[in-house]
DNA sequence: CTGAAAGCGCTTACAG
DNA sequence: CTGAAAGCGCTTACAG
């Protein structure tokens, strides 16, 4: 009475063992197919795991240290769309895989902090790690990540990291399809309000933008590049900036939604029309995206699968220690949302 | 070598009572608050966990029967930032806690169907049930909670519920306040853009917003009273009502944040002065708050704490079988965060 | 090829 | 108020 009910239903190893006529260890090794089970008692055991329904308890398994029960994120401490979206999608990732996640939040993004947090979270148990840039970054700057002992993968980097399997877009490409898309509808003095230097993400966009505008022969202005900290309150100084200007831009390419937001109010505020005297795109596809007029063209970022992938990439890796060494980079498809900012 | 490194690392309850100088099981009752520690003990347990950073292993504490693994989460399937934030809150406080969470989304809440749905998920393995308005009150009406046979607690209520734990904030009480705020403001001419009227949360705000208006010796004018669906489009083409009357209003109260957005835009585009000419006002204290210019005041629910609070409830009523029918009514502090808007 | 023993980290009765 | 003992279900060395 006092254990829940489930518990009395369960069939367990022992009784498989005991039906089967073999010991407990032979059961588990026909289940995790160790080969070393001889063909009649591996036959005889299968038949008694399929007749009584045996399913492995979880807990039991993760408690011997064979399957992964724990994973460390670690992001910045800051108001942002994107944080908050891939810390949502982790965390429905996790809980949906049934793995504890422990999250730590910092604003020191320095290489010698980044390494303490981490060997915190692997002491506080976590068998693998997630970052976030600029922590991605700077745990590959630290060049620390094998002492950790844990696998380690980055979301939303620009490109692959050394001992770190990266899960991500290709930044640079997204860059040029959004804003090729504003050439492509005519727009000719495109301005852009960047991100912080220190994301390699948001370098990445700027080459993109860069690179398009070369290909389409138009300059990339000076005047008209304003970097921004990926909040809507720089988006909103950008704009004013840029709107103040004499010979206006035609259409803004913000790093992320957050300063595209800042944008648009800004063009409000001073009685621009969008999308007709100006258009304005984002990044990411946050639900921010949807909630401001006109809403948001922007690049749509996969977080949802992104999380998910990373999750099952580094449990995976942890479930291997000699595998540690040969992170993998994964690269999603983006794609361009086209609405009314544009 | 067998067994991957972390674990020789790994801070078990153990190490903790070695280092505190008690059993693992004083240990054990502190961390678990069960009260039958003496206050010395518990603190200095208390500062080695924090010390060591414990984190207790879920896997054993699982294996004992005595944690709970799977708990079930019904929303409704709308683009809104509260159930957003909701569903982020939850998943962080399950994945925090280990728990599996198995996500639902309807758009039928009628009694029948959330009855359907979380029969559902208790085959699915869900141990207990966490509901958001509207599936809350749809499943008190169908009076099927016992049958279920798992706990079920419900978020951001308007008030208790039979046989269903809820943890909410006093919605009338917080309207009344952030009303009162305004007409202490200096506000005469005040409008209400209220929420869907099938929601209990939704109706105890408007109530609350009449009676402090009735309080301050004010009307509540019909036609300053205009129905949302919580979503931004509404507020923003309840704003364009509003702001079209000949005696225009002086302040708009808005039942949540995203209509509260889009009533912000309208008088930006109408040009109308925020908050010189007109206050505004949301709820929830969402995401968007920060995000929109100016920046919103609104009523702060503790979404966050509302959720963790809600899974140790539930789980801890699974825990204990016997326990189901005392449903429990929590309800938390909220607070009127003033910012540009009002 | 198969098994007896120990242990993973925690909690639950049960003693003192 | 605090602790010694047993056990949850499984796997990993280690023997035979």
């Amino acid at each position: 009475m006092g254990r829940p009910r489930q518990y009395n239903d369960r069939v367990t190893i022992q009784a498989v063992a005991e039906r089967a006529g073999v010991s407990t260890m032979t059961v588990s090794n026909v289940f995790n197919r160790k080969g070393k089970v001889g063909a009649p008692t591996r036959t005889r055991v299968l038949a008694v795991i399929e007749e009584l329904g045996y399913v492995p308890n979880l807990a039991a398994r993760r408690l011997t240290g064979s399957a992964v029960a724990r994973v460390g994120l670690i992001h910045a401490d800051r108001d942002s769309m994107f944080i908050n979206a891939t810390i949502a999608a982790v965390s429905i990732a996790a809980a949906e895989m049934g793995l504890q996640l422990l999250i730590r939040a910092s604003q020191d993004a320095s290489p010698d902090a980044t390494k303490a947090l981490a060997s915190g979270l692997v002491r506080s148990g976590a068998q693998a790690l997630l970052l976030i840039p600029p922590f991605a970054e700077a745990m590959a700057a630290s060049s620390a990540t094998m002492d950790l002992g844990v696998p380690v993968a980055a979301l939303s980097t620009a490109s692959a990291l050394a001992d770190i399997t990266t899960i991500r877009i290709d930044n640079y490409a997204a860059a040029r399809a959004i804003t090729n898309h504003l050439v492509e509808a005519g727009r000719r003095r495109i301005a852009v309000v960047a991100g912080p230097a220190t994301h390699s993400d948001s370098l990445a966009r700027l080459d993109g933008h860069r690179s398009a505008l070369r290909d389409h022969g138009l300059l990339f202005e000076p005047d008209l590049c304003i970097a921004g900290d990926f909040t809507f309150l720089s988006g909103l100084e950008a704009a004013e900036r840029l709107l103040a200007l004499p010979d206006r831009p035609d259409a803004i390419v913000a790093a992320n939604d957050d300063m595209a937001a800042g944008i648009l109010w800004t063009a409000h505020r001073r009685g621009v029309r969008v999308p007709a005297e100006l258009a304005v795109t984002g990044f990411d596809d946050t639900l921010i995206a949807t909630r401001v007029w006109p809403s948001l063209t922007t690049v749509h970022q996969p977080i949802r699968e992104m999380a998910s992938r990373a999750l099952e990439l580094v449990v995976q890796a942890a479930r291997d220690p000699e595998d540690y060494g040969s992170a993998r980079d994964l690269v999603l498809p983006f794609s361009v949302i086209e609405r009314g900012s544009s």
